[in-house]
DNA sequence: GTCTATATCAAGATAGAC
DNA sequence: GTCTATCTTGATATAGAC
């Protein structure tokens, strides 16, 4: 059989899974490799530091969120409601299915002190994600409002995750959702 | 000059600075004995392995918000607008001078995940958290409106922190408060 | 109670063979 | 592109002198 050739994108995927559940500094390049059915030496052909797996694990997840979920809000096919509909299920369908949480969540926390890179990027995904929210927001509401309930609610999603993760339950998550919409409705 | 004994209390202390600061993996022993002018090994002295520096800091927090914030919800000698605005102002007193944020909500997604005895402890604090909260609403609302109000508001106020340490700004975390106050008002 | 010294292991990273 | 092998550093933890 030949030799699989991995590439980037796969170790990425692996690497952010590892991220989210083990925590950043306590995922090493060995786990990573692991994951990959490689050895540590070998992800270096593909990335030049653990840190660079690091920052491009949150462009991934960021440019995926931008394409799949924050573009919503700029659909002229849609009317509000099922732009803001469409933007809660999408939002849910990741993060039930996302074991560990919400990647920047996490390591806003954890790394975001540390490494000023990864800040401006966890900065740039939660700031586009407010925006997004809040364009949908202001067919209801004044810009400012918009802006302010949008802020409140990625907070609240964001401690909802926590909490979802934390309990192993995704009841009051799925509230949050639920009230997102009721602003629009 | 005699050498200073170092109390199992200030090394705590050291230690929750730093693992909100840089992180629990990332923080070392020797990290942590330099902030208390010690090297490394006197550190095993007062604690058995940094687990159960990890695990005593997060009992710390906990009986520092039972002790001071938490049991205001059974002071009979408040009102209960009394309570809430007693809470919400040394919680927030707290955290607005907590440099990186919640001990515990930020071992809930580094940790939590790797080792249960550090997750009991963090969802035995926020289930007080939530009690305490539920117990001060559960004048104006039913049992089941007051939990659900309180798990909320836990949760948006751990998502505040964490936007109020990335972004620098108390503003949008100061009015989670207010509407928490706003709900018993 | 703190120190020096050390054991043991795993981390990130690199060089060069295949 | 992946491997073996290795370098260097720093991690947790322990033993024993002062």
């Amino acid at each position: 059989m030949a030799i699989k050739k991995t590439s980037r994108q796969e170790i990425l995927q692996e690497a952010i899974k590892l991220f989210k559940i083990r925590g950043y500094y306590n995922t090493s390049m060995a786990n990573i490799a692991d994951a990959c059915g490689l050895i540590k030496g070998s992800i270096y052909h593909h990335f030049k530091s653990k840190d660079e797996i690091g920052l491009e694990s949150l462009k991934y997840i960021h440019d995926y969120f931008c394409e799949h979920i924050f573009s919503l809000a700029v659909r002229s096919d849609l009317s509000n409601v099922q732009k803001i509909k469409l933007f809660v299920q999408k939002t849910d369908d990741y993060f039930l299915h996302s074991e560990g949480g919400c990647l920047l969540g996490n390591l806003a926390l954890e790394v975001s002190h540390e490494n000023l890179a990864f800040k401006e990027e966890i900065k740039a995904y939660f700031s586009a994600w407010e925006d997004a929210l809040a364009k949908i927001f202001g067919a209801k509401y004044t810009d400012k409002e918009a802006h302010e309930l949008a802020q409140e609610y990625v907070a609240l999603t964001q401690g909802a995750i926590m909490m979802m993760n934390l309990y192993g339950s995704s009841e009051n998550y799925l509230k949050v959702g639920e009230k997102i919409i009721s602003l629009i409705e």
